[in-house]
DNA sequence: TCAATTCTTGACCATGTGGTCAGTTTTGGC
DNA sequence: GCCAAAACTGACCACATGGTCAAGAATTGA
């Protein structure tokens, strides 16, 4: 399920083009809202403006269509932060590393949500990938982390840990946004928000480790 | 709704209370599970080992039950750090404070999720509460912290942000425990994962923030 | 032009849903 | 032992669910 996932179009008609991306776009957010089971072909087929036979005949059966958007959500995932070295500079990666996964909720946040709500339920269609890809990418970035504290660059923390908590805060804003906007008033986060709980994070989260330079790698 | 919470019983028969306690811990399951709308009663019948005829005529109504569910969440929720004053220091609240929170993920995964699933869904049964007693008590809460901040006790930085990064970092680990056992390889969690993960956080925030005596606050 | 492919869709099906109800059994106080 | 209140539950209902299918409409390429 994770390996072929370079693709990025696949062509089709340009009919078949447009409604899978109104069916897509349609089923993550019904999804997202009410998970797997919870979600109904038949709100995402009024919500992508086709009946609901068209849905099927286009993606197969609910199964697939959950499949293929967890798929396209890991794919998004895949293609952050690829590469990082033990000799980059912490403050840089860590910084560059807040700063995406909180583009990432703010880009996609049905899909975080889709995201959690899988995770929420158990992982069901996700624990292969957890297990074995994730778990990779998580102990790769680990083993620069640990180099960067023998190296005296930041404190000896827990690595995984780290990750994590850089994970949670950041996509809080997406997964509870209900919640962020209930509290704090607001209609809706703008970009300038963001960019200050981005600040604010990564702030925190360097000086929290003892990481070099913390200057917050604004551009 | 969020109004007369302080009850913690309320009798009726033995019967009554045997039954309805495992209704409503075989409901946290299920909805924590699969949401509100995916949900099914007979499978919350079934893990109560009840017909499903009898969780109705205990619970009225589906809504009811998951209504009923939230509420005693939002009071395990409220009975939480009750109390603080400028007076107080930092380090110790804020400590202590992580603390609960981690201890409620590890007490009540059940029920945290079920919260968040509410929220993920957009929050429709909890919106009056997150703008109206919970933003409240954000805002007294946010009100100490600024204090802490004029008098140079703690960096200035944005008491809600900070609140928020607790609540997200620690609910992590009921909301996502799936993800977590998934990439750390483990079973499941043990109370020394927990207590190095909660030392973990409180240093980061605290040292982050830049918090007077950071000492994790063992006991 | 015309046939082949793709697309569209309403009718239909078995199954599961939340909920009602009436009739029965069990319980607990006197 | 009595009896009212509480507890129990299978049968049943209207409706929604994911999915199938066949027949027609639109599009395509040669």
């Amino acid at each position: 399920m994770a390996k072929a996932m370079q693709y990025s179009e696949q062509e089709g008609g340009a009919i078949r083009q447009r409604n899978e991306k109104a069916i897509l776009a349609a089923a993550e957010r019904v999804f997202a809202r009410h998970g797997y089971r919870g979600a109904s072909l038949q709100e995402i087929a009024e919500q992508a403006e086709l009946p609901k036979s068209n849905v099927l005949y286009y993606m197969g059966s609910k199964r697939k269509l959950y499949v293929r958007l967890l798929e396209r959500m890991m794919g998004r995932w895949n293609a952050m932060l690829d590469d990082i070295s033990a000799e980059d500079d912490p403050a840089e990666v860590l910084s560059a590393f807040i700063r995406s996964k909180m583009q990432m909720s703010r880009r996609h946040p049905e899909g975080s949500r889709l995201f959690a709500s899988e995770i929420l339920g158990g992982a069901p269609f996700l624990q292969e990938y957890l297990r074995g890809e994730l778990r990779e990418w998580v102990q790769s970035r680990a083993a620069v982390f640990r180099e960067w504290a023998d190296r005296g660059l930041m404190d000896p923390v827990d690595p995984v840990w780290l990750i994590f908590l850089i994970w949670s805060s950041t996509q809080h804003y997406a997964d509870f946004e209900a919640q962020v906007l209930g509290i704090t008033g607001r209609e809706s986060l703008g970009d300038d928000d963001l960019e200050e709980i981005t600040r604010f994070l990564t702030r925190v989260v360097l000086k929290g480790c003892g990481v070099r330079h913390p200057e917050p790698a604004v551009e």
